[in-house]
DNA sequence: CCTCTTTAGTTGCTCAGTCAAGTTAATTCA
DNA sequence: TGAATTAACTTGACTGAGCAACTAAAGAGG
């Protein structure tokens, strides 16, 4: 798995490294995902949006807001809601102060799948993430998350719109 | 190896690292893909399906065994390797030996973009995950993610067909 | 006021990925 | 040997997401 050392090639530990956190980059959301889709009908995605509006005031959110927390663009966020709307989960009304914001508000089935599920995510995240690890490393992961996530906010920082 | 109790909500230190960890879920990929897609036209994954051939004696492989070392299903491979095909960059045979399986080779032409594509894909990787981090992170980083790996194939394992 | 621009969201088009069904080639074993 | 099974893909139908174009409502400027 080591070769040549042209320009600037990736060797040694640091592929290693990188080939590892590829991995998970690639397995972990699936993985995630299985549990959530197989027993309610939910994405991570969606059971985020779901999350959003459950621990807001109202249980009310304006879509752009929303965007923000779901780290999503609008469009992304603008067909869940279609489809979370579809199911009777969420409802989506004009805002009366801003008529061209739209007020996203998580009805009580909406409310009810959220706690069914809620659970379910967690039992998902300890399992797959949390449990396996020491608290030392559950830190460790959770500096290296946010230095990360700098370096990606530096570097032409990507963001959704 | 955990201390907050197994069926109350994610609080504290253990919902900061998972929270951390899924922005970086979420952002890392697109991250990634933005400066190949922008510079060569390949994603992230492309780029793995040409790495693994450029690699291999005769710059050749199975499909299945190339699905393998991409993480991917036969299905997705199956796809990407229409569109690669369709830009000249590998080429598709029957395999002599076994006619049920497909051999994909990486064209000279694909040889030339993969190896345009590499340094940047490495600039890519080192700028958002590897520099930023120190030596420690990185060991750490890896250890974790054989770890988060190990606990998705041992919780009903999700793996691509 | 009446344009001109900006903001907030939605939607048409297209593409990548999944699942399931289909195809062709090897294997098994009765 | 020949029918049934398994293996290795490929493909059709469908879904979700991105981009860009579009609509509607504020706000700004002259």
């Amino acid at each position: 798995m080591n070769d040549e050392s042209d320009a600037s090639p990736l060797t040694g530990d640091d592929l290693a490294t990188w080939a590892a956190l590829a991995t998970v980059l690639e397995w972990l959301p699936p993985a995630l995902d299985a549990g959530l889709a197989r027993d309610v009908d939910l994405t991570h995605f969606e059971y985020g949006i779901l999350y959003a509006l459950a621990t807001s005031p109202e249980r009310t959110l304006r879509m752009s807001v929303l965007a923000g927390y779901a780290n999503s663009s609008l469009s992304r966020l603008s067909r869940a809601a279609t489809r979370l709307e579809g199911r009777g989960w969420i409802s989506r009304t004009r805002d009366p102060a801003d008529g061209r914001s739209t007020l996203a508000l998580l009805t009580a089935q909406g409310l009810e799948v959220f706690e069914r599920a809620t659970p379910l995510h967690e039992r998902n995240v300890r399992a797959l993430v949390l449990d396996p690890l020491t608290s030392a490393q559950k830190q460790q992961l959770r500096a290296i998350s946010e230095r990360i996530q700098r370096a990606i906010r530096e570097n032409g920082g990507w963001a959704p719109r």
